[in-house]
DNA sequence: AGCACGCCGACT
DNA sequence: GTCGGCGTGCTC
């Protein structure tokens, strides 16, 4: 017999397959090592035949096969080919994709643990084995037990002895390190509301493989995605339920664990190695029925998938920001399609992509308006903070706010207090020559920190000394500007000294559990306020609150980006749906230095439909996505020279592509990214804005063709940020 | 990607 | 006279 193999190696000149002759009883899917140009290499099986197209006398044997099992199912095979077709990358990363990283570089293995099992209470111990005695009457009264604790407990020794006379058998068993604590169903069948049940039959049989929801906050999304699962687990099929990465919250899992318990299994970043592994086996072996995760989590290993869900389909975190930068959404419709699933897509403020699709009828738009318990949407506030500035207020704070936030603090609720800047946000700038701080590797003005009293790169990290004098001019005048969530909070203190305020940004979250902890110990009320950036946007809800503050809702409006508008509609909505989801009615006060843009009205409406018909007039009069395409070619490298030789080249070739086609080139440049350089490396970039996606396959071999160990050279296609 | 083979400069 | 620089080229 002869394997297909694609060698594990990400480079487009091994790109293809190679053939080794292997045992009959190799199975496409399996993993093996293979010699390969004088070493040993992994590599994967995409086929096995009876013959060989390679002569005969150059075909080398198999080394290894890592897999009893296939570890790839039949349908990567066929989405290995849409994801090289379309981001043009080499199968070996295509494929990289279909299982957890530790488990490829064979660091992981199954776990075993050792158990004592009872067997026969007959045998005769001498009178002196007490111990063996004892451990034979606690393990009679168990029928089993850990052999390690059985050891600990009554004496190795008097185990083995017991294991040698038959007492007892040792059984080595696979052992789960999953995360997967299995809750007891609730056993409470959920009543749908009319519009839910409207809802599943619709997505049942609109005849369309994509359903959109557009459902206000606390609509009742969720129960609709579980019963979509459900049904398709009835069916004897299976689900993939995708989360946004911050959003994969306790409660949203334990919601899915009470409704699933083991069936589903949990992929997320927090776990460790053996858990992620011991998860995806669950998922391979068919004994989970059910993968749910961040935008990975749409790779799981499942076969006939019914359904695939997409919450809060909206979230960047889908698209990946780097190699291979697939979207999660486009990888599920294509797993959609080949399984015959259903896609489900759940949002309050879907992506204007999404919904032009389902206002063009490519996709079934299901629109969910009142909220479960009927209660209204929290009153959102404006606050001119011009006219604030005028009344010779030079806080943070409106009068509004600071209302509200007495209001709030007297009647024992809490807050929260969104803004967009992390740290001080404060810039050392020289008032008598203007020099500004930036980082000597990323060109990118320094932020001071004043707990440590230094400069700090957002980009990269680096920590500068405070400047005492300017260092060009020698001025003693260094000045700051901005708001950040320490000015803020210090801010809070004095207006409020007695009120307990709890700070979380990337300076205060740390670890992997860090956010959850903040958030933790503000759900369990053992702090009044909450000051944080985008991060406390979403995922918790805190009963207690009743006032959510939006201090800067200019700051992502004013952000030169084709979608700032819908960035910050989609923000305030999820903020303000944070505030008063239980008890009372909520507010939402938002500052802002722009109180007539219609970005904010249509917002502080909750007019979903009103701002779309706004923005997609708008997009498609000025020829923005999705009416073109923003595609952004980069070039970095540590060797400026080189970079700009390779911008050139890359440069050249995309003219000559709009000799052929001027028609499909709205715009096109040439220049330094917006930051020049990050961790040492030079940034250039082509930018340019096409009428369609039919140039794109070329684009993508420009990118490849000039790209070298030296000069990375790659495609963002709409990238999120510009920077 | 790696590792070989291969053709020109400063050293035991 | 050799050791070693890293420039093409191949890997079933």
């Amino acid at each position: 017999m002869f394997a297909q193999v694609i060698v594990d190696i990400a480079h487009s000149q091994v790109d293809k397959i190679f053939e080794y002759s292997c045992p009959d009883s190799l199975q496409a899917g399996c993993r093996v090592k293979v010699p390969f140009g004088g070493r040993t290499v992994d590599g994967f099986v995409i086929g096995v035949s009876q013959t060989s197209a390679y002569p005969a006398d150059k075909v080398k044997p198999v080394a290894q096969v890592l897999d009893e099992e296939p570890a790839l199912i039949a349908e990567c095979f066929t989405l290995m080919q849409s994801i090289c077709k379309r981001y043009r990358v080499p199968k070996a990363v295509a494929l990289r994709l279909f299982m957890p990283s530790e488990m490829r570089l064979g660091k992981v293995k199954e776990a075993f643990k050792r158990y004592a099992v009872y067997r026969n209470g007959e045998v005769k111990l001498s009178a002196s084995a007490k111990k063996q005695a004892e451990a034979l009457a606690y393990l009679k009264e168990q029928g089993e037990c850990e052999f390690a604790s059985l050891c600990t407990a009554y004496g190795r020794a008097a185990v083995n002895a017991l294991a040698e006379k038959g007492a007892l058998e040792i059984q080595t068993r696979k052992i789960n390190r999953g995360d997967f604590r299995v809750l007891p169903s609730d056993g409470q069948k959920k009543i749908l509301t009319p519009a839910q049940c409207a809802a599943l039959e619709s997505i049942e049989n609109c005849g369309k493989t994509v359903s959109l929801i557009h459902g206000v906050t606390g609509s009742g999304k969720t129960e609709i995605y579980l019963s979509v699962i459900a049904r398709e687990i009835l069916r004897g099929r299976t689900a993939i339920f995708l989360v946004p990465e911050i959003s994969l919250t306790p409660q949203m899992l334990s919601q899915l664990r009470a409704r699933f318990g083991g069936a589903a299994a949990i992929l997320h970043s927090g776990l460790s190695a053996g858990e992620k592994f011991d998860e995806w086996q669950r998922l391979r072996s068919g004994e989970a029925k059910i993968a749910i995760g961040a935008r990975s989590a749409v790779f799981a290993p499942l076969e006939n998938i019914g359904a695939i869900i997409i919450d809060e389909e909206h979230d960047s975190s889908y698209s990946s920001e780097s190699a291979p930068r697939y979207s999660a959404i486009e990888i599920a419709q294509m797993r959609a399609e080949y399984n015959g699933a259903k896609l489900v897509l759940g949002s309050a403020t879907p992506s204007v992509e999404s919904y032009v699709k389902a206002a063009e009828g490519r996709f079934n738009l299901i629109t969910l308006t009142e909220r479960i318990n009927k209660k209204p949407l929290p009153e959102i506030i404006i606050a001119d903070m011009r006219r604030e500035v005028k009344r010779g207020n030079n806080t943070s704070f409106s009068a509004a706010l600071r209302g509200e936030l007495e209001e709030t603090l007297k009647s024992g609720n809490q807050a929260i207090i969104f803004l967009n800047r992390r740290g001080y946000s404060r810039t050392v700038l020289c008032r008598d020559c203007g020099y500004v701080a930036k980082c000597e590797h990323c060109d990118v003005t320094l932020t001071y920190h004043s707990e440590d009293n230094c400069l700090k790169c957002h980009y990269c990290g680096a920590k500068y000394r405070m400047l005492e004098s300017c260092p060009e001019c020698g001025g003693r005048h260094v000045l700051y500007n901005g708001t950040g969530t320490q000015r803020v909070v210090s801010e809070l203190k004095t207006l409020f000294p007695s009120a307990r305020i709890i700070r979380m940004d990337n300076d205060t979250v740390s670890g992997k559990d860090g956010h959850y902890k903040i958030l933790k110990q503000f759900a369990d009320k053992k702090a009044d306020i909450l000051v944080g950036t985008q991060m406390i946007a979403k995922g918790h809800d805190f009963p207690a609150v009743t006032l959510v503050g939006i201090m800067d809702a200019d700051m992502s409006l004013h952000f030169s980006d084709y979608r700032s508008g819908e960035r910050t509609f989609q923000l305030i909505t999820q903020v303000a749906g944070r505030s008063g989801r239980a008890g009372e009615a909520g507010k939402v006060v938002l500052q802002t230095c722009s109180p007539e843009n219609y970005i904010l009205r249509y917002a502080t409406a909750y007019d979903y439909k009103g701002f779309f018909d706004n923005e997609n007039d708008l997009r498609r009069a000025t020829g923005f996505p999705p009416y073109s395409l923003i595609c952004r070619i980069m070039v970095t490298s540590e060797n400026g020279d080189a970079a700009l030789e390779t911008l050139k080249n890359v440069y050249f070739a995309i003219e000559e592509l709009r000799k052929r086609r001027p028609d499909e080139f709205i715009f096109l440049n040439k220049m330094h990214s917006p930051i020049k350089k990050i961790q040492n490396k030079m940034r250039y970039q082509v930018l340019m804005r096409l009428k369609s996606h039919s140039m794109l396959e070329r684009l993508y071999d420009i990118a490849v063709t000039n790209s070298s160990p030296s000069v990375l050279v790659y495609v963002e296609e709409n990238p999120v940020n510009l920077s």
